[in-house]
DNA sequence: TGCAGAAACTATACGCCGTGAAGTTTGCAC
DNA sequence: GTGCAAACTTCACGGCGTATAGTTTCTGCA
């Protein structure tokens, strides 16, 4: 299930200086320890607390109920306050982008390597229902993630979601990995080249995967993009209006989405 | 490019009495012409223009910037003026998120009519490439329609949205029938059956394409997840900063899967 | 033709929101 | 023990949806 629990930092300052940069590290008088660190501690589990409070907000709310007010409301602070530790509203939800984001990988990378021993097929499929089960127990983390998170929020330039998703896609290079033994003839007419994709992404992929082609790249992208559809329309409740058995459609795709990879759909 | 424009009304009336009622159908005086109906057509003009401005704010800002009080400054009103014509901002959005999904729906639909006389690969590919570019042409009406519309806004029960992507599933239904003579035999042991779909849902598809089993309704929700899934990733800028080809990867993705449907690939 | 009444609209107000500026407390470092 | 910065509060602004009440304008009928 994989709880989201935070631990990255991205934290701006109070007004005027540019600190959480106590330069010298002083020693405490009498007990030996860094009394510096007593305040960075502090000041970090503040920060994790603002997240895990936003986290428990949006869990019961939506993205939509992530407000600062509402935050400080439950900490027992005022609104200003979280000034202190996200520069701006934005800054708080790219944080919470990345950490959310990274529990979702996390999670399919788990499946991934709880079935290494195991056959292509199999693998594929565990991977891919760890994508959706996590997302429908996240729903609210799958719409932070992937939808418009908040109001006006717009995501800054490169920041927390590219990285993770390129973590996603490099997981999704090691599915087409596993299948490209039997399924590269089937690409071979394919057009893609190494500059077709993002070189943040190649630097990932190629070093974990050197024998894998373009083509195999953008297998990987269009598998993300199938699980995605399906997923994304389950969680924003546009299946559920057309068919009562979301799970059942699921399988189906998994099923011929490995018969047309050209693995047994054995099992 | 099916510009949205609309025609629903879907109006509430202002305070006190239940009206946009005006019973009788007195004659004006002198001209002949049924006065009764001025107030009416002011009426649908009006509601037509918080529409149409609505629509112009959400092109240029997204789907955050229908905001009540900005149609009204645009339109020299009250915000209040608008409670005249939508008891609610939900009721505007879901007028909106009906007029948008109208003009998608005609868009593709259009599509698949312009091809009639073509196969059926040539036909999908048509309907494809006319689903990808209108969203791309209207990427805040894709969100709009898809992602979460406004900030608190909840889809009512069973309202414009789930009905307006019924018609687009019986368009999907099409592209299955068409398919379905070289495509029936990959899917012999597709496990759905017609209790497995909504029934708002089957009574357009069924009348439509009397001779298609559930296994092709099943394909065509899944071929629209195919499709939704690259073009939402798309239109969120998910796809971007992984590839810089993303209509290369719909183009491959097409081609796949007609493969997969047994239709010749032949272009 | 005049008038009751309804429809359309405005004014005011409330409680939310993000955020800026300025003031106050607290605790560490010297 | 004193100075300074970090942490926090208070006050303020403008924007939001919307409820209530008041005002204008049009219409249908006597």
């Amino acid at each position: 299930m994989a709880s989201v629990e935070s631990e990255t930092v991205s934290e701006t300052t109070g007004r005027g200086t540019p600190a959480g940069r106590s330069t010298t590290t002083g020693r405490g008088t009498t007990t030996g320890r860094r009394t510096t660190g007593r305040r960075e501690r502090l000041r970090a589990e503040t920060t994790a607390e603002i997240k895990k409070v936003a986290l428990e907000l949006m869990a019961s709310g939506g993205p939509d109920a992530i407000t600062l007010r509402a935050i400080a409301r439950e900490m027992g602070m005022t609104a200003n306050a979280i000034y202190g530790y996200f520069a701006t509203r934005d800054d708080l939800v790219t944080a919470l982008v990345h950490d959310v984001y990274t529990a979702l990988a996390d999670a399919v990378d788990a499946a991934w390597e709880a079935t290494s021993g195991q056959g292509p097929a199999d693998r594929i499929r565990a991977w891919a229902h760890a994508f959706r089960d996590w997302s429908l127990a996240n729903r609210e983390g799958f719409r932070l993630i992937y939808g418009d998170p908040v109001p006006g929020y717009r995501a800054p330039e490169g920041g927390a979601a590219p990285e993770a998703a390129r973590r996603v896609c490099t997981g999704l290079a090691g599915l087409a990995d596993a299948a490209w033994p039997q399924a590269a003839h089937l690409y071979a007419d394919s057009e893609f080249d190494w500059p077709d994709f993002d070189a943040g992404l190649l630097d990932k992929v190629r070093p974990a995967f050197p024998d894998l082609p373009p083509a195999a790249v953008a297998l990987a992208l269009r598998i993300w993009g199938h699980l995605h559809g399906l997923v994304s329309l389950e969680v924003y409740g546009h299946l559920r209006t057309q068919t009562v058995s979301p799970d059942k459609l699921f399988r189906e795709e998994l099923a011929a989405q490995l018969r047309s990879l050209g693995l047994a759909s054995g099992r």
